[in-house]
DNA sequence: ATTAAATTCTAGGAATAGCTAAAAAATGGT
DNA sequence: ACCATTTTTTAGCTATTCCTAGAATTTAAT
């Protein structure tokens, strides 16, 4: 069964809000994540509706399916390995990707897919840390906490960001805390919340509470 | 100014019409070029005239405007450099590049064309031989006589074929006659038009005519 | 030069995907 | 339980790009 490139946006934005924890989509979120107007929704969603992606009652919510979830992290795993690529092999800055990222991903090619996979040498994790699904649609994902939440002395690897805004992002590579670097927590302020942390066992930075909420630790 | 996916794909379809040596292109030439039907090419060809790309003429033929080249080349720059990656670092064969550079070559970035170019360190040439214009426009192109038109004990390189269809590409592959082999012309069968060439200096094949007159080299 | 054949264009229609405006249904406050 | 507000859907339009059928124009043949 194929998907075009705007059902493809649409069941995308779907399971994203339906994994967010929310427990109904509504047409006015999806609206909003794909910039786009309500009665232009309500009209996709009837299409998904008959292509079987989706569960659809009119003036209720929606269900993404089996078979809608199959595809939808097809489509995540695309855009997430060619980050991957434009990243690892053309030197993007993390803040530049998304928007190419969000073009190639409908290429279609199963082949073009297993070859970059190989290529890039069977990635786990894109480059804001969020994981790529397999090409079954199985993802291994791994604990991860705040790392406003971790103790004095704890350390582990920063493996994502809740906030990928570019300012967000330009922000952590000033100060050098990309994806991957081992980080120990040095102190906390009780005050107002911001934490003191050893990166890659050399530079000691600090961080206000809003940057360390923000992001995601794997914890060792 | 923008073209949309089909704009683009019509007008490297008339430029490569154009440059195939055609005082004037026609409606059904272009629609065979494209699988369409040539009602829908009059269509589209009264729309690129108002983009200013071509000039058109009802009922006479079309040119090209310096506009539209420069746009065509872009397009045409892209798609080569895709392959060039497609074969050099995802090892694709000559022979299944072309539909997913078809796709490719409509992702809309400059930056990632600037780097995908080099990242494959600025190469002049595409996998099957042809030149790879530049971000202006220019191409350098060498010249090039088929391997048929070779005199016994002359030599060179193999830099482009005529005919690039999938069992043609498989022919040369099975036979070692890669793009940039260097061969020797041996000896020449007059009766048929066959030719005995030497590969690589090391590999002596036989090729028919129909073969030879397929295949282009530049000579040194 | 006139007619037949081929080419090319126009008209009208279908599918996709968006929009605005207005109707229908659900939700929330009192 | 009722009414107002919010949400969602439907209806009707627009634009793109394709199609078929048929009309207009050019070309080729006698």
């Amino acid at each position: 069964m194929e998907l075009t490139t705007a059902e493809e946006n649409y069941l995308k934005a779907i399971y994203h809000l339906s994994e967010g924890g929310k427990k109904s989509v509504s047409t006015n979120d999806i609206a909003s994540a794909i910039q786009t107007k309500p009665a232009s929704v309500s009209d996709m969603l009837r299409k998904l509706g008959e292509k079987e992606v989706i569960q659809y009652r009119k003036y209720y919510g929606l269900q993404i399916t089996a078979l809608g979830m199959r595809l939808a992290l097809q489509t995540i795993r695309k855009h997430r390995l060619w980050e991957v690529f434009l990243v690892d092999k053309l030197h993007f800055a993390w803040d530049e990707v998304h928007e190419v990222a969000e073009q190639l991903e409908h290429i279609q090619s199963p082949l073009l897919i297993e070859r970059l996979d190989a290529y890039l040498n069977y990635p786990k994790f894109d480059p804001h840390g969020d994981p790529i699904p397999d090409e079954f649609g199985d993802v291994r994902s791994r604990p991860r906490i705040a790392l406003q939440e971790m103790g004095i002395d704890q350390s582990g690897q920063i493996v994502a960001v809740k906030d990928s805004s570019p300012a967000f992002l330009r922000y952590l590579d000033k100060v050098g805390a990309y994806i991957g670097a081992r980080i120990k927590v040095l102190d906390k302020v009780e005050f107002d919340g911001s934490v003191e942390i050893l990166v890659d066992q050399k530079k000691t930075i600090f961080m206000s509470k809003d940057v360390t909420n923000n992001i995601l630790i794997l914890t060792s």
